[in-house]
RNA sequence: GCCGGAGUGGCGGAAUAGGCAGACGCGCACGACUCAAAAUCGUGUACCCUCGGGUAUGUGGGUUCGAUUCCCACCUUCGGCACCA
């Protein structure tokens, strides 16, 4: 019983560090092994350790922690693990800067952020936790490049390359952002450089990340991973120089062969130099020069006339025989296809510019249905829609639906080409020139050649005396011996790869690391991974969609093909959140002075309020900016919660009284079942506040002390903890209810009491809103047409017309048609 | 330019299968308590109005007895891609 004179005031600056020093006493968080229970692997994105918890970690964590609370309390055995991505360049720009240790900069600010995390009140699992920069974690991330390397999934390639001049370090494609092709961290705008790199064939993988099937992603996820990996189906056509050298052009438009008026090839590309002839060098090699020059500075794509140079060789069309022209321009890019096109100037909009821009002939080959037949002197634009083919030879007269299926049966029968299909994704280029990332396990050896470090010398540690001078090489080639090393196969004088591997590598396996991460004879051990993979619910941030996102998929199936994992993919749910902005509408940054610091508000609200709040201000996947004033509305509700469920009052209530809390009750219990399972945190929070306002007013009528009463505040409880588990853990137990409400089950909607007694039926005329009328939930048509029918705003609202119609939707509406 | 998401009161947002538009909160107004203020509690709050009603979910059409919800076109905005052959 509660004493009604000492009503304590709701001090969350108390209770919060109080409860989660509790729970962490009593390893209320970790995992047990339950075999009886059905396992659930919730996972939230580890954080990079910037060194300060940023509201944007909050608006990510606290859901996926709400969530993972719901699921435990519904009865599964769940899996809620942290870590941190602790690799990476901000430690080493700062050691640059401030003369820290990248390792002293990462692990203090991992200490700091492990105190701001502990104070969410998340239900991680701290037993698990790993740090992706610790040798015992990234000697797997070394033995995973080295089960690639041995099963021809990762390799060496020199090529140009996407530099960044101020990270100082090659990126990955997908690292290369917008149209001024800006550095995904930094924002400066990338250089292409000529360099030797390490890649892992993502390409292989294409089509299989196409698949979405059986995972449950948001649609614009699986959409910007389907673009980007662009798949385009066509054929690829081989062309002779007439110096005889095979040109393989890759086109998606076959039925267009007999249109080639003349071939382009990328100003890189390896024919150019050897099909230049002495009279047209001079150009060539000046037009070259400006292309490289050209991709070196920021292009404007969209004011860009097209330019090129005629090599002064000439290529024979394999299906027509024809002699045509080969120029080579930039608006071939050497990354696509064999950089190297068949030009159609009548039905491909840029090779029609070119010809236009130069004189060169255009041919139509195509005729859309229904209209003439173009005119290449007249026509303002290329045709690029499908259409019969006409001038083409044997295939001339062949009907638009067949065009494709026909070049390609032609082009095959003359063995001249076949059926293709070009991605535009490219191999993950994973070197990084690098102090701050787990070195590459590779050695060179001057008489045995490339090889991978034998597997018992993981980890290749990075050493600690190292200096940071912002070169553009790694700072371990700098080092004074750290790359020397002796051959494993001969024994003889050999050197170490320098550079490091991309920190996306590391976040690509770190949820099966969390499985057991002491294990030390494998990266995991496999039968936890049996029990615990794959992911159920995977939340974070939607930009990285075609980054971690992406590798993370390509990672697992890579290494399905290793014999180490098994499973097509690693996450079965994925939810992104949105982005909270500042109080201006703008996105967080120092400069702007508009950032939002949890810690400030923790102090000032406590964090249920803030969990509350971010939970509630919008919809979680949209986010939206931050109000201060907002805040407070949900600081307010849980001092009305505390107030409500401890401050006595009368219990005389009638019946009728118990009876609407305990439909409220169930009735918002089933809502709220709903909205955590799916994701809607918005709506929790508002559900919570209504059946609060019901309760205020159950409790001026004397509903409190009731069994109703006590039920509704215990089931209140139960739906409040997974989003503020501190108020609700410190209520439970003032309610003298055993500990701790984060092992109670989650409650079952008692659906007879959920019934309502009666509804309210809308009734309408021609659709317009009449009359409301109270009935009986199972009222039968008839009787729900009669009832409205006497309506006295229905008789007016008919004006005397006769009725011709009534719907009637049960249980909810009559619509009298007059 | 192409692809995708989003446009609802002063503000954030709700409406789970086409059926009461504006739940819940912020803000605001009024009232209670107070010497006063804060806090708290209560009431009201889309717009117009001749007080009967009328108009409203970016704009314009359409389907339907009925549209925030479905279809078409357009506008605004936020992402992504951007010579991808």
């Amino acid at each position: 019983m509660i004493d009604p004179t000492s009503i304590p005031q709701y001090k969350p600056d108390e209770i919060e560090p109080k409860w989660q020093a509790r729970w962490a006493a009593d390893k209320l968080y970790e995992t047990a092994d339950h075999p009886e229970k059905q396992k659930f692997y919730a996972l939230t994105m580890l954080p990079y350790p910037s060194g300060d918890l940023h509201i944007g970690h909050w608006y990510a964590m606290t859901p996926s922690d709400a969530r993972a609370r719901f699921k435990r309390m519904q009865g599964y055995n769940v899996f809620f693990p942290i870590g941190f991505d602790a690799f990476g360049l901000p430690a080493e720009n700062a050691a640059i800067k401030r003369r820290i240790h990248p390792k002293t900069w990462t692990y203090a600010n991992i200490a700091r952020m492990r105190g701001q995390l502990r104070s969410m009140g998340n239900m991680f699992d701290w037993n698990s936790e790993i740090v992706s920069s610790d040798p015992k974690y990234y000697r797997w991330t070394q033995w995973f490049f080295l089960q690639f390397f041995k099963n021809n999934l990762a390799y060496q390639k020199e090529a140009p390359v996407d530099f960044c001049p101020n990270c100082n370090t090659t990126l990955a494609r997908e690292q290369v952002q917008g149209e001024d092709r800006h550095c995904e961290r930094c924002g400066t705008p990338v250089i292409k450089k000529n360099l030797k790199q390490w890649l892992f064939r993502i390409t292989n993988y294409a089509e299989e990340l196409l698949d979405f099937s059986g995972i449950d992603w948001p649609e614009t996820i699986k959409t910007l991973q389907t673009k980007w990996i662009g798949r385009s189906k066509g054929a690829s056509v081989t062309f002779t120089s007439e110096q005889g050298d095979p040109i393989e052009v890759f086109t998606t438009r076959p039925d267009t062969l007999w249109g080639v008026t003349f071939m382009v090839l990328a100003p890189e590309h390896p024919l150019v130099d050897k099909l230049t002839t002495p009279e047209q060098a001079e150009a060539v090699r000046a037009y070259q020069e400006q292309a490289k020059r050209q991709s070196d500075m920021q292009r404007e794509a969209a004011d860009r006339t097209k330019a090129g140079v005629f090599t002064g060789s000439y290529a024979i069309n394999p299906v027509s025989g024809e002699r045509v022209p080969v120029w080579t321009a930039d608006y071939v890019l050497m990354g696509y296809g064999s950089g190297a096109i068949m030009a159609v100037p009548a039905h491909d909009q840029r090779d029609f510019e070119f010809a236009r821009q130069y004189n060169l002939p255009i041919r139509v080959v195509i005729q859309p249905e229904g209209s003439p037949e173009p005119d290449p002197a007249e026509m303002p634009a290329a045709v690029e829609a499908h259409g019969a083919m006409v001038h083409s030879g044997p295939l001339s007269g062949t009907p638009e639906e067949n065009t494709m299926e026909a070049a390609i049966a032609y082009i095959e029968k003359l063995g001249v080409g076949k059926g293709a299909v070009t991605y535009r994704l490219h191999d993950w280029l994973i070197s990084r020139q690098r102090y701050w990332g787990a070195p590459i396990p590779i050695i060179y050896c001057p008489k045995c050649g490339t090889l991978p470090v034998p597997e018992d010398q993981l980890p290749v540690l990075l050493p600690d005396d190292v200096e940071w001078l912002p070169t553009g090489e790694s700072p371990l080639k700098l080092h004074p011996t750290w790359r020397f090393t002796t051959c494993p196969v001969c024994g003889g004088p050999a050197e170490r790869e320098t550079d490091t591997m991309d920190t996306f590598m590391c976040s690509s396996w770190y949820f099966m690391r969390y499985l057991s991460p002491d294990y030390s004879t494998y990266p995991f051990d496999p039968e936890l991974y049996r029990k615990w993979m794959p992911v159920d619910t995977y939340t974070g941030g939607s930009e990285h969609a075609t980054m971690h996102l992406m590798y993370v998929r390509f990672f697992h199936k890579a290494c399905r093909d290793c014999g180490i994992t098994s499973g097509r993919e690693p996450m079965l749910q994925l939810r992104n959140q949105g982005m909270v902005l500042g109080e201006d509408g703008e996105k967080m940054s120092k400069s702007r002075g508009n950032v939002i610091a949890p810690d400030d508000l923790v102090s000032r609200y406590g964090a249920d309020t803030v969990r509350s709040y971010l939970t509630f201000f919008s919809r979680w996947e949209v986010g939206g900016p931050w109000n201060s004033s907002g805040i407070e509305g949900n600081s307010r509700w849980l001092r009305r919660v505390w107030a409500m469920i401890l401050e006595p009052a009368q219990t005389n209530a009638s019946p009728e009284t118990l009876r609407a809390l305990r439909r409220k009750t169930h009735q918002v219990l089933r809502a709220i079942t709903y909205d955590y399972e799916n994701f809607e945190f918005n709506t929790i929070v508002s559900s919570l506040m209504e059946l609060l306002n019901d309760m205020a007013r159950a409790k001026n009528a004397g509903a409190w002390g009731s069994p109703e009463w006590n039920e509704c505040a215990d089931i209140y409880l139960r739906m409040l903890a997974p989003l503020c588990p501190h108020i609700a853990e410190e209520l439970w137990e003032r309610l003298g209810k055993p500990y701790s409400i984060h092992t109670q089950s989650w409650p079952a909607v008692d659906e007879e009491a959920a019934r309502d007694e009666e509804i309210t039926l809308v009734v309408q005329v021609n659709g317009k809103l009449r009359d409301r009328i109270l009935v009986a939930p199972g009222i039968s048509d008839a009787d729900a047409q009669e009832k409205a029918l006497a309506s006295e705003a229905v008789r007016v609202a008919l004006e005397g017309k006769p009725v011709r119609k009534v719907i009637i939707v049960p249980g909810r509406l009559v619509n009298i048609v007059g």
